[in-house]
DNA sequence: CAAAATAATTAACAAAAGATAATAAAAGAA
DNA sequence: TTCTTTTATTATCTTTTGTTAATTATTTTG
């Protein structure tokens, strides 16, 4: 049965795609809804699926030497989830995947769109145009490290990110920024006095 | 005329190419030195050549709103440096790249890379290995600015730097650990003394 | 809805970082 | 080598951050 839904899901990675390919990824590929709280990856996992968030939002987190809980980043929609860990260099997830509201993914193996790429030269572009976006969101955030103090850190983070500031606990965005939460919530009150 | 030093440089690249392969690269690809302060990619620059470094020092560099230059990396033997912006966004260099030192490079133009990987499927993974090893220098250094405080980070830099601490001005690594060169200076002080 | 759990804010203090300037040390050039 | 320039260290002071704990606000759940 032909779901309209995948299909468009479908056309999003690809216009490229033959009629073969596609119907290989529409029966490989699953909507998977997750409640809040669920893990969508473990720590230690070698899961290879990756998931294109339709609605909801995950967050990434380690647990450190300390044995607290620290959010390395927040993933919402239309980005996607996957264990680079094991996809990038066939190790153990170092991270936990956790939904944090009722989250809706498009997801498939990574191996299906490996095997489909591998035999379209002409998804390769494809393939390069999603390595680049993933370092190019890797570099910005290095670059926001490297240029900004917490405070300009956080009014960039909240320009970039409008739509995840009032969805998700501060303490998590804190994380993200490689401060305390104590210390975004100072940066807060600074922000809104420096207004008036 | 071959050239043995080429042959080796190809040949850390890849040992999938084919000879014809193999000879476009010798004839294109050329031995460039710079002295010390010479710019090998200025900020604006739409030059595609990469460049491996076989000896030397480069510094990766920007300035900032108030005019000052911020160090963003110090690139070293065996490592390539090439300008992303335009390689993977088609815009001008956000970058300047000076060599600190005599710097001695291997260097091609990243189409003539690109064209040869394009007509060789066994050299995707190739692609694939240089992608996957960027990124995960990038998330290594992400995660350093997430889960450890500057002097950490000032410990894990020379853990994994050690040539480079001796070479290269300090104020240059404090930029890259985004602190000041004071504070570098201070945390160098408290790491003597707690070793007493 | 009320109780319980979680998160955010605030306070107080210690530690570290930024800024600026002065001094010392090191490196480079004449 | 000596002079000059650059870099590193130290001092002083201000600002910010981390830490811990108490308080307040918000969410969750029975």
């Amino acid at each position: 049965m032909i779901n309209l839904d995948k299909l468009k899901q479908i056309y999003k990675f690809s216009k490229e795609l033959s009629i073969e390919d596609a119907s290989v990824l529409i029966k490989s590929a699953k909507n998977i809804s997750f409640k809040k709280k669920e893990i969508l990856i473990d720590e230690g996992s070698l899961k290879t699926t990756v998931f294109f968030i339709k609605k909801g939002i995950v967050r990434c987190y380690c647990i450190n030497e300390k044995g607290e809980e620290i959010t390395f980043g927040l993933i919402t929609e239309n980005q996607i989830i996957s264990n680079i860990d094991t996809i990038l260099y066939d190790r153990p997830s170092n991270f936990y995947f956790e939904a944090l509201e009722e989250t809706k993914t498009f997801s498939i193996d990574y191996s299906i769109v490996e095997n489909i790429i591998e035999s379209n030269p002409k998804l390769q572009k494809n393939r390069k145009f999603f390595a680049q976006k993933m370092m190019k969101l890797q570099h910005e955030r290095v670059k926001s490290f490297v240029l900004l103090n917490p405070e300009e850190r956080y009014l960039d983070f909240i320009k970039k990110n409008p739509t995840l500031v009032n969805r998700v606990p501060g303490k998590y965005i804190a994380n993200v920024l490689g401060i305390t939460p104590v210390s975004l919530s100072r940066i807060r009150a600074r922000v809104v006095n420096q207004k008036k």
